[in-house]
DNA sequence: TAACTTTGACCTTGACTGACTTTCACCTTT
DNA sequence: AAAGGTGAAAGTCAGTCAAGGTCAAAGTTA
């Protein structure tokens, strides 16, 4: 496996856990060349692994003395309240953000490794056989149906 | 005897008996040259002597980089049990039967009450909201995705 | 003939690239 | 000072390449 798309990944997860404030700023074109690859593939990086699904949030700044900045959304930023939860997954959802709200709900402890791998499986476009944007809608239903079972507690 | 897919099973098999965990990972392209035939007949392969049924998980990744897993479970009781159940899920299942499938599987405590909560929730038909019988066709998909995803929790 | 095997055309996803664009700090010029 | 130029960043996006997936038709075998 290990393409330069996950070493980037896993040297920028690294320096964040290092930094104190779980913060970090980079230069894109010194991290390409650090890379060997072209400065865009930080920017499908960032797209990609970085989203405010994955728990973080970049800024950046162009021109002389541009930057980029990761920061990781502190613990009680993030997934507190069920209705956030709802709002991110929205009326329609695809699978990469879905997964990514799966993965941070497991990260964060609210569901189980077993509960995290159960959702991963039933959101899998694999498994949701329809076109779109039919199949994003009923991954919609079904994560929030999911979500809300598990932390409504309605009921009980 | 000996048709390319009887090799291209021993093949794989040589290669798990082999590895440590039981697990391997191919490319699926190489495989292909290897044994010179055409890269879907190793979907044939998998699709007919890895299945569940037989005892192993498979999992993938397209794009650079893609791969090819296959993982042997180790047979226990409980394998045999959640084996089971899947056959009585089959192609296409009503609400009334599912339910009482989950039901089942939460007496045997092959899951926990938050897990058959979760798992109730999504396959209720205000969720799958399709017609018959694409309905119960996708409820038999999420429901063996689900019990599918129970058996990969040892290897991993 | 029924079941199994093999094939290939077409599809979907994911990674990567590069030409072109936008923004910004810092100069000049008037 | 205000206006405008310059180079140094980062951003965008459509396109290409690199995998694996699907399905039905053709071929083979028991």
């Amino acid at each position: 496996m290990s393409n330069i798309s996950d070493l980037i990944e896993r040297y920028l997860k690294e320096l964040l856990a290092a930094s104190a404030r779980g913060m970090i700023e980079i230069r894109r074109n010194e991290l390409a060349e650090q890379f060997n690859c072209v400065p865009s593939q930080i920017n499908y990086v960032l797209a990609t692994r970085f989203t405010v699904e994955h728990g973080f949030l970049v800024e950046s700044r162009r021109g002389g003395g541009g930057y980029v900045r990761i920061m990781q959304l502190p613990r009680d930023q993030r997934l507190d309240s069920l209705s956030q939860l709802l709002n991110l997954v929205g009326r329609e959802i695809s699978q990469r953000r879905a997964q990514a709200i799966i993965e941070r709900m497991r990260e964060e402890k609210l569901i189980t490794d077993r509960e995290s791998r159960m959702m991963q499986a039933v959101i899998d476009r694999e498994v949701l056989r329809l076109g779109l944007p039919a199949r994003d809608q009923l991954r919609a239903m079904i994560l929030r149906a999911m979500i809300i079972s598990l932390l409504g507690q309605k009921g009980e």
